[in-house]
DNA sequence: ACCGAATCGTAC
DNA sequence: GACGTACGATTCGGTC
C-alpha cells in the first residue's frame, strides 16, 4: 500500500474486533493469556505498511462510555454488548503494539471513533493533504472524495468515489441517506422497514436524496410510500445516526499526528513475550534486500517473481516492485524502474498466475519473456483439485505446509521457487500441452482482458430503464392478482401465493418446498394468469440485475471498456471461463438479450468481428467415435440435426417438419451430455418411454458413438482418467465410487469431457494461431465465448482480416476427420455481428 | 457483518 | 435424482 506523503488514519477498535472474532481463541501463551487480537492486529499493521509507514497517521479507538448518539437513540450500538474480557485483556498490548510502532493512538471520551476520523479527515482535506482511512465499515464511505480514500483491509479494496458506486450504487455524499433508508443492522441503525439495499439504492438513483424522495412520495409504488410515510421520522433519525461528524473540536489536531520509525528493539520485545514466534525476526525468517537492478544468474532453478500491486487503472493494476527469489531463503525487492530483465530469454522465471504479471508489466512496455507459471501446472496435473490452484491451495498439497491465502509476498515468492521443481517433475507428459498451449495462451489471453471491450453505457441505462418500467407495472399487476403486495424476488413468498392462497396445483417439489421455476411457471399459464406475468416479471429482472446493471459498473472509469477475467484455471474440462463480468453469459437467445449484445459496441472507425464454428462439439464426436454417418454427415456439410431426425423418424429428410428437427437436435445434444431417458422426456415433453425409443434408435442407427462411449467409459475406469484431443487429462475418481450414482455420474463425466475438453483445445490453438497472424494488423482478439470468438477491427482491414480468422479457425493446427466449418458476422456492435 | 446453502436463470 | 461445463443475483437461515 503507498502510503508515503499521506495521512493515515486507521479504525483501531474495527481492526481489534475484526482480528478477535477472526482468530481462533485457542492462540494463548503459555502464562494463559489470549493473544488473538493482538496477533491479528500486528499481522494487519504488518501487511498494511511492509516497514514502510507514511509520515503522518494515527490509530483511533472509541472510548468506553456512552456518546451523543446513545442518547439519540438508546438501542444505538446496543447488541454490541460490553467488549468480552477477553478482548479487553489484550488492548494494552494493542496499545504497546501501535506506540512501538511510531504511531499515535488518539482516543477521546465521549466522543466516537467515526466522529475522530471523521473530524481529522476533514482538517487534513482542509489542510491540503491526502487521507487514507483504513477502515471496513460502509459508513465510512461517506467521506470519501477527491482527496480521500478508504481502504479495507481484510478484503484488500482501496474504495474511491467510483467504487463505492459499483459497491453500493450511490455516490459517497448520499451513503448517510442511503443508511437512513436501509439502516444498518451492526449498529441498529433502524432505517425504513420494508425498504431494503436494492430499494434504497433505486430510490436514491431516482430522486438523490432523503429529501428528493420525501418531495417525490406521490410517484411512488404504493408499498414504498406507504413504509417510507409510517417510518418518516425513523429515517430522518437514522440519517443523523449515520452522519459522520466533521466539525467537532478536538483536543489534538491533525498537525500533532507525525508518525515515527517503528521501534524494532521495542517490537521485538514485546512479540517475544507475547510469543509470537512467525514474527520475532531470526534465522527462519525471510529478509528482504532492497536493490536496484536485477544481477540475476540462475543456478538450479529459475528466479521466482512475485509482483507487488498498487490500484487498479484502466484494466490492470499498478506495478509497484517486484519480489525475486533466487535461492530459498534470499528475497529481493527490485523497484519498478529496474525490470527490464524480465524481458530477457536468458534469465527463466516463474510466477503463480503470470498473466496478472505480464498485466501488470505492460504498464511500463515490458514484455514478460521465458516465464514459467506454477499455476498453469497445476491446472494440468490435476484441473480438479484445488480449484481455482490458488498458490496456498498447492502449497500445502506439493510442499505440505501452510500458507496463508493472503501471505504477504516474501513468502509467497519463496514458496513458488520451492514449488516449481516438484510441479514441473508431476507435469511428466503434460510439459508439452503446457509449453505449448496454456502457457503462451496465458500472453493471449493478457492482451485480451488488457483490451477489454467497449460498451455503449447510455444504451445500457436506457435499456434498464425500459425494463424497469415494464417490471415494475408487472409486480403492480402480480400484486394486484395476489391481493397483496409481497417480494417477487422471494421463491418462498412466492409459492405461499401461488399454492396456499391461489391454490394453484404444485408441479413439482424442491429439497425445502415448492418449486416455482419457469417450467413450474410455464405449466401454470392456462390455469392462472398470474403465472405468464411472474414469466415475464423473471426474464426482466434478471436483465435489469444481472446484466444491465452489473455490466455499467463494470465499465473501467479510465478505459471506458469492460475487462473482463479470463480463468484459465477454473474450467475443469479445460474451457476458459469469463469473470468480473462473466461475459460469456451475455443474453442471445430473447429478444430482449439481443439488445443487451448491441450494446457492445466497437470504437469509431472500426468494427466488431465475431467468428464462430458450427457444431464443434459434435464435429469431435464425429472425429473421436469415427462413426460413419456422422462423419459422412459432416463432410457432406449436411444438415446434421435433420438427419438425425429423419432416421429416428424414419422420414425422408425432405420431409422431416420444424418438430422433428428439434427433437433431432436435442438428441444429438443428449448425446453429449451422457442424457438419461428420464430427462430427455421432461425436456422433450413426451412419455418416458418414447424417450427411451428414441436415445435406443440414436444409439442402433450410430453404432460408432455407442461403441465410442462404451469404450471411452471402459478406459477411463481402467485408467482412472480421460484425455483431450491434445492430451490434457482429468482424472474421473468417481468411476471407482462405491455408488451406483455417482458411478454413472462419472459415466457421463468420462464421455463429456474429451468432447467439450477437445472443443477446448481448437479454440485456445485457432486463438494462438490467429494472435500470430494478427501481428501487423490494427485487428485484437477481445472475446472468448467457448466456440465464438469476437475481434475489434479496423474498418479498412476487414477484408485482410477476415480470411485470417476463417483459417485459423478452420484449420487450427490438427487435422479432424470431419472439416471445420466457421461463420462470420462483422456489424458495429455485437449484436449486429451475430 | 459474514457465510453458505438453496433457488433461479443465463450461456455454450 | 436422473444433463456436461460454468457465473452470479437474490433470499434466507445460521453463526461470530
Amino acid at each position: 500500500m503507498p502510503t508515503h506523503g499521506r495521512l493515515v488514519l486507521v479504525d483501531g477498535s474495527w481492526l481489534v474486533f475484526r482480528a478477535f472474532f477472526a482468530l481462533p481463541a485457542s492462540l494463548v501463551t503459555s502464562g494463559g493469556l489470549q493473544t488473538n487480537a493482538v496477533l491479528g492486529f500486528a499481522n494487519m499493521f504488518r501487511k498494511l505498511f511492509s516497514g514502510r509507514h507514511p509520515s503522518a497517521g494515527a490509530v483511533i479507538f472509541d472510548a468506553p462510555g456512552p456518546t451523543t448518539r446513545h442518547e439519540q437513540l438508546p438501542s444505538y450500538k446496543a447488541d454490541r454488548g460490553p467488549m468480552p474480557p477477553a478482548l479487553a485483556a489484550q488492548l494494552p498490548y494493542i496499545r504497546r503494539l501501535v506506540e512501538a510502532q511510531g504511531f499515535p493512538v488518539v482516543t477521546v471520551p465521549g466522543v466516537e471513533g467515526d466522529d475522530l476520523i471523521g473530524t481529522l479527515c476533514q482538517q487534513a482535506v482542509d489542510a491540503g493533504h491526502e487521507v487514507w482511512i483504513v477502515a471496513g465499515d460502509k459508513d465510512f464511505a461517506q467521506l470519501i472524495g477527491p482527496s480521500v480514500r478508504m481502504f479495507d483491509p481484510m478484503r484488500d479494496v482501496v474504495f474511491d468515489a467510483e467504487l463505492v458506486y459499483k459497491k453500493w450504487g450511490v455516490k459517497p455524499d448520499q451513503i448517510v441517506d442511503l443508511l437512513a433508508l436501509m439502516g444498518d443492522a451492526a449498529d441498529n441503525i433502524p432505517g425504513v422497514a420494508g425498504i431494503g439495499q436494492k430499494g434504497a439504492t433505486d430510490l436514491l438513483n431516482a430522486h438523490g436524496s432523503l429529501e428528493g424522495i420525501y418531495h417525490h412520495l406521490d410517484a411512488l409504488p404504493a408499498r414504498q410510500r406507504t413504509a417510507l410515510t409510517t417510518h418518516r421520522d425513523s429515517a430522518w433519525l437514522s440519517r443523523e445516526l449515520a452522519t459522520i461528524q466533521c466539525k467537532l473540536a478536538l483536543p489534538v489536531t491533525v498537525a500533532e499526528l507525525g508518525v515515527g520509525a517503528p521501534d524494532h528493539p521495542a517490537l521485538q520485545a514485546l512479540y517475544r513475550e507475547l510469543e509470537f514466534s512467525s514474527l520475532l525476526e531470526g534465522p527462519a525468517t525471510v529478509s528482504t534486500t532492497e536493490i536496484q537492478s536485477g544481477p540475476f544468474v540462475p543456478g538450479p532453478g529459475p528466479v521466482a517473481v512475485v509482483p507487488v500491486l498498487g490500484e487498479r487503472r484502466g484494466g490492470r493494476r499498478e506495478l509497484l516492485a517486484v519480489l525475486a527469489c533466487e535461492r530459498p531463503g534470499e528475497v529481493y525487492r527490485v523497484p519498478a524502474e529496474a525490470l527490464s530483465w524480465l524481458a530477457r530469454e536468458d534469465v527463466v522465471k516463474v510466477a503463480h498466475e503470470s498473466k496478472e504479471l505480464r498485466k501488470a508489466l505492460a504498464g511500463q512496455g515490458i514484455p514478460l519473456r521465458a516465464c514459467e507459471d506454477t499455476m498453469l501446472a497445476s491446472f494440468l496435473i490435476e484441473p480438479t483439485r484445488n480449484i481455482p490452484h490458488r498458490l496456498d491451495q498447492i502449497c500445502r498439497d506439493y510442499l505440505q505446509e501452510p500458507l496463508a491465502a493472503e501471505a504477504p509476498a516474501e513468502q509467497r515468492v519463496g514458496v513458488i521457487r520451492r514449488l516449481w521443481p516438484v510441479l514441473e517433475a508431476r507435469l511428466g507428459e503434460l510439459s508439452v500441452h503446457y509449453g505449448q498451449i496454456e502457457l503462451p495462451l496465458a500472453a493471449v489471453l493478457a492482451e485480451m482482458e488488457l483490451a477489454g471491450v467497449q460498451v455503449d453505457r447510455e444504451a445500457l441505462a436506457g435499456l434498464g430503464a425500459a425494463f424497469g418500467v415494464r417490471r415494475d407495472r408487472l409486480e403492480a399487476e402480480v400484486h394486484a392478482l395476489a391481493g397483496h403486495s409481497f417480494n417477487l424476488g422471494s421463491t418462498n413468498q412466492l409459492g405461499v401465493v401461488l399454492f396456499e392462497e391461489l391454490k394453484l396445483p404444485v408441479i413439482k417439489k424442491t429439497k425445502t418446498g415448492w418449486s416455482t421455476d419457469a417450467e413450474v411457471l410455464e405449466a401454470l399459464v392456462h390455469k392462472h394468469p398470474i403465472a405468464q406475468l411472474l414469466l415475464d416479471h423473471r426474464m426482466l429482472s434478471k436483465l435489469i440485475n444481472t446484466y444491465t446493471e452489473v455490466l455499467q459498473k463494470a465499465v473501467d472509469a479510465e478505459s471506458g471498456r469492460i475487462h473482463a477475467t479470463f480463468q484459465q484455471t477454473v474450467g475443469v474440462s479445460g474451457r476458459l471461463i469469463s469473470t468480473d463480468p462473466d461475459l460469456q453469459r451475455t443474453p442471445v437467445r430473447s429478444p430482449e438479450g439481443q439488445q443487451i449484445r448491441r450494446a457492445f459496441v466497437a470504437p469509431p472507425g472500426s468494427v466488431l468481428l465475431s467468428a464462430d464454428w458450427s457444431q464443434i462439439e459434435l464435429r469431435v464426436l464425429a472425429h473421436f467415435s469415427e462413426d460413419s454417418l456422422l462423419i459422412d454427415a459432416f463432410r457432406r456439410d449436411a444438415d446434421v440435426h435433420a438427419e438425425t431426425a429423419a432416421r429416428l423418424f424414419g422420414v425422408p429428410l425432405d420431409q422431416v417438419s420444424g418438430a422433428q428437427r428439434r427433437i433431432g437436435k436435442t438428441i444429438n445434444f443428449a448425446t453429449i451430455y451422457g442424457q438419461g431417458a428420464t430427462s430427455l422426456a421432461q425436456i422433450l415433453g413426451v412419455p418416458r418411454k418414447e424417450a427411451q425409443g428414441h436415445i435406443d434408435t440414436f444409439f442402433a442407427t450410430y453404432s460408432g458413438i455407442r461403441r465410442w462411449t462404451e469404450r471411452t467409459v471402459a478406459e477411463a475406469s481402467e485408467r482412472g482418467y480421460v484425455t483431450t484431443l491434445l492430451g490434457r487429462r482429468r482424472w474421473i475418481p468417481e468411476l471407482s465410487s462405491q455408488s451406483p450414482m455417482d458411478r454413472q455420474a462419472g459415466a457421463r463425466i468420462a464421455v463429456n469431457t474429451p468432447i467439450q475438453g477437445s472443443a477446448a483445445d481448437l479454440c485456445k490453438l485457432a486463438m494462438l494461431k490467429l494472435h500470430r497472424e494478427l501481428v501487423g494488423t490494427g485487428a485484437r482478439l477481445l472475446l472468448q465465448i467457448h466456440d465464438e470468438l469476437v475481434l475489434e477491427v479496423p474498418a479498412g482491414e476487414v477484408e485482410s482480416v477476415r480470411p485470417r480468422v476463417e483459417a485459423a479457425m478452420s484449420a487450427p493446427g490438427v487435422l479432424l476427420r470431419v472439416p471445420l466449418r466457421v461463420q462470420v458476422g462483422i456489424g458495429a456492435s455485437w449484436g449486429e455481428a451475430h
